[in-house]
DNA sequence: AGCCTTTGACCAGCG
DNA sequence: TCGCTGGTCAAAGGC
């Protein structure tokens, strides 16, 4: 890709190592400098990714069906539309690549991204991210890759693909002009925007439609693509090749069906297209979050004092500014499709209509200790289709392991769906969701569901999120029967009257694992078996 | 030579 | 209809 880069300095700002500063106004150049100069004196990150190409779609479906002994459905995509949004400069690769939707989740993952530096374990990070776990692949894979390819200072870094500058305009309200890409290859009409905050950063890439063809080796691939890059590319082309060459003919799979198809939305797609209206957004991000530790559950609508208030609060806990704070990356799904079974542990802390989405939108906070992060799950006002996850903040911690060993399926056990599922396997486990408790009713199925441990869903297996309900077809939960239906959280309190806070940490019950892993497991091998055939 | 970026102009949608 | 805005085109120039 043009002037992209394969490898950055992750610092919480976003350094340019293009070229073309030569080009660049000198206020520019003077930030940049000072960009450069702060990556220099502090101790930070430079991640190399290591791309693959399993983005591949043909091999997708072959390598489920070869699991999974079932043949997987190839959708046609005839247009989609994401981007990857970052409100923050703080949004950082290493921030992205260590959020739960680009570290952890399995959906994310079929483009592998290697942290060749990262100072915590990369091996680890490695698993989460092997595309050959990962037995589906889609626009998942593109969030994945475009994700971890931001770009330094303007230029979208590589994604693998070649693109092509056509145009650039200065758009209402941003500073810098907004540039538009076109992919190379032939026939295909992928385009991305890249959009850059006031600052100067990189926040908004969005991409429309999907290729139709796999990456260009890594030989073909323009040196373009490198031109932004500081140092330390490395890109596993052998790898990429492999998995690309098999797929010319693919169709690239909805983002709207496909399991493991992602949309990272921008907000304009959300209805928050508004500047004002994203900061109030944001705002209210912060204030989910603080209400989460705070034990204040607000409105949306903030006095300015109570603002300033969250907000130096949220300055203190996520240790950033305004214009640094927590990352926030907000990433749209489909129905069939969560990211809440991102493999970290969630509490649902709340649920709330808020301004723009008559939805419910539920709140989660990371169940690790010392965590911050929270997230939270509404239905698309527009797009019933979707759900849209918004991630606040960094975890502070790897993915927790499997909940129990319990939760642990062996590789052989699960009969026709055997392998087929596209399981991630740790340390050679097949890991299945463990809902932590079933004691409290439906409001806990519904929590449980939204806990489960670094769950491999594919969009067939039965249940979606929605809006901070749960959609179950046909689930039973220890003789709860959940079919079809959906069903909220009981309010335990809120001032406002929105925000329905729910009850403490849920626990973990043995009997209620076991039941609910073999009604997933039923639940999913009846789905998939009515799966059409390629 | 080929491919890219740059940039002003043009076009279309919308209020 | 007009102006605004976003998206695209295409010539010119750079690497």
């Amino acid at each position: 890709m043009t002037g992209f880069s394969d490898t950055f300095a992750v610092m919480g700002e976003w350094v340019d190592c293009s070229t073309n500063h030569k080009k660049r106004s000198k206020a520019e150049l003077d930030r940049e400098t000072s960009l450069e100069e702060d990556v220099k004196n502090k101790d930070f990150l430079q991640t190399n990714f290591q791309e693959r190409s399993s983005y591949s779609g043909g091999g997708l479906s072959e390598r489920v069906a070869a699991r999974a002994g079932f043949k997987v459905p190839s959708i046609n995509t005839e247009s989609n539309l994401w981007s990857l949004n970052i409100s923050s400069p703080g949004a950082t690769p290493a921030t992205l690549l260590e959020s739960p939707v680009f570290l952890s989740n399995p959906l994310l993952s079929p483009t592998t991204g290697k942290l060749s530096s990262l100072p915590s374990d990369h091996k680890a990070k490695d698993e989460f991210f092997d595309p050959t776990i990962i037995g589906v692949e889609s626009d998942a894979s593109q969030v994945y890759e475009q994700t971890h390819n931001i770009g330094l200072g303007g230029a979208p870094a590589d994604d693998g693909y070649n693109w092509r500058k056509y145009g650039q305009k200065l758009v209402k309200g941003s500073e810098y002009p907004r540039s538009y890409y076109k992919c190379t290859h032939p026939n295909c009409e992928v385009k991305k925007k890249v959009e850059r905050s006031r600052e100067g950063h990189i926040t908004e890439i969005i991409y429309a439609k999907t290729h139709n063809h796999p990456k260009p080796p890594l030989n073909r691939r323009s040196g373009i693509g490198s031109s932004g890059t500081c140092n330390d590319i490395q890109i596993d082309g052998t790898e990429q090749q492999g998995l690309a060459g098999t797929n010319e003919n693919i169709e690239w799979t909805s983002p709207v069906r496909n399991y493991g198809s992602m949309q990272v939305q921008n907000r304009t797609q959300f209805g928050y297209g508004d500047a004002a209206f994203f900061k109030d957004e944001d705002e209210e991000d912060r204030t989910s979050h603080m209400s989460d530790s705070m034990g204040y559950y607000g409105e949306a609508d903030e006095s300015e004092p109570k603002r300033r208030k969250l907000e130096a609060y949220a300055t203190e806990m996520s240790g950033s500014t305004r214009a640094n704070r927590a990352p926030k990356v907000v990433v749209k799904t489909t129905s069939d499709i969560d990211i809440l079974e991102d493999g970290y542990r969630w509490r649902k802390y709340g649920q709330k209509v808020v301004k723009g989405n008559p939805n419910p939108r539920s709140y989660y906070k990371c169940t690790a200790t010392g965590c911050i992060v929270t997230k939270h799950v509404e239905r698309a006002s527009d797009d019933l289709t979707s759900v849209l996850t918004t991630y606040i903040g960094k975890h502070t911690h790897e993915v927790p392991s499997a909940r129990s060993s319990s939760s642990h399926m062996s590789s052989g056990s699960s009969g026709t769906i055997q392998g087929g599922l596209p399981t991630q396997t740790h340390n050679n486990h097949v890991h299945y969701p463990v809902p932590h408790s079933i004691s409290e009713g439906l409001v806990t199925a519904s929590s449980s569901l939204f806990d489960f441990q670094t769950p491999m869903r594919p969009p067939w297996a039965g249940f979606s999120v929605y809006g901070g309900e749960t959609e179950l077809l046909g689930l039973s939960i220890s003789g709860l029967a959940i079919g079809q239906e959906r069903f909220s959280m009981p309010a335990t309190g809120d001032p406002a009257g929105l925000m329905l806070q729910l009850p403490a940490e849920p626990k973990l019950e043995q009997v209620a694992q076991q039941e609910l892993r073999f009604s997933r497991r039923s639940l999913i091998y009846r789905d998939t078996s009515s799966l059409p055939e390629i």
